[in-house]
DNA sequence: TTAACGCATAACCATATGGTTATGATTTGG
DNA sequence: CCAAATCATAACCATATGGTTATGCGTTAA
């Protein structure tokens, strides 16, 4: 057993997700592809509010996580949201969500 | 006003919490919080791998973010994890994943 | 072949972040 | 009353991060 009261929540995969998540831009590109399907750079930068250049590092940095592919095709890069990459946020959310309104679930009423 | 292709998912308190949570340390402390309930810094601190000064730091983060609650007693202050606390991120998901909008326990297909 | 295109990377900047030790404010105990 | 305890804040440092413009590299098209 761990001696140690908390379990240090440090695994690599989780953090770089809740990372990539962290970042409302980013989060708008990802729903982007969430809603309308694959998509090229241009076409992500567009509406992004960003240029160019950090529409890529965002993607790359969504990609590091699990959370798009890319598909390279010509000189285009195609990028598509990844629906397992959530994995590990559901994944925390069922463990430690579940947990959670187990042991407070008859203070519900209390807060505001 | 804006006829974007991406939504801008600025919305500042879905931030907070994504950047709270983005942090393994204070993902630590907030699970210490739900595991074992109301704690106070001493406490925090013995587990967190981490000074005290930086759990006080973490956890005016998590309460900034709405995951915690704080009740001063005297000298010590007693932190809680907030049951309502992950309400936007539980939002997040239920509006861009489709597959994940049911209960957390729905996680067969996610895994792996 | 050459020019334009699409994207990634480099170089640079300002600020945020996570960490430390030192200090300050307030409460408790002897 | 004084010292210890509890926590927050300050001061400081190193690094990460989000943003820009400039550049480079492969691909398409004229």
């Amino acid at each position: 057993m761990n001696p140690s009261l908390i379990p240090a929540d440090r695994d690599a995969a989780t953090d770089a997700l809740f990372k990539a998540l962290s970042d409302g831009t980013r989060r708008a590109l990802l729903e982007a592809l969430v809603r309308d399907g694959e998509q090229n750079v241009q076409a992500l930068t567009e509406g992004a509010g960003v240029s160019q250049p950090m529409v890529s590092r965002h993607m790359a940095k969504l990609k590091r996580a699990g959370l798009v592919t890319a598909r390279r095709s010509g000189r285009e890069t195609w990028y598509a949201a990844r629906v397992k990459g959530l994995g590990p946020v559901i994944q925390w959310m069922a463990v430690h969500g579940a947990l959670w309104s187990q042991r407070f679930t008859a203070l519900e009423g209390l807060e505001g």
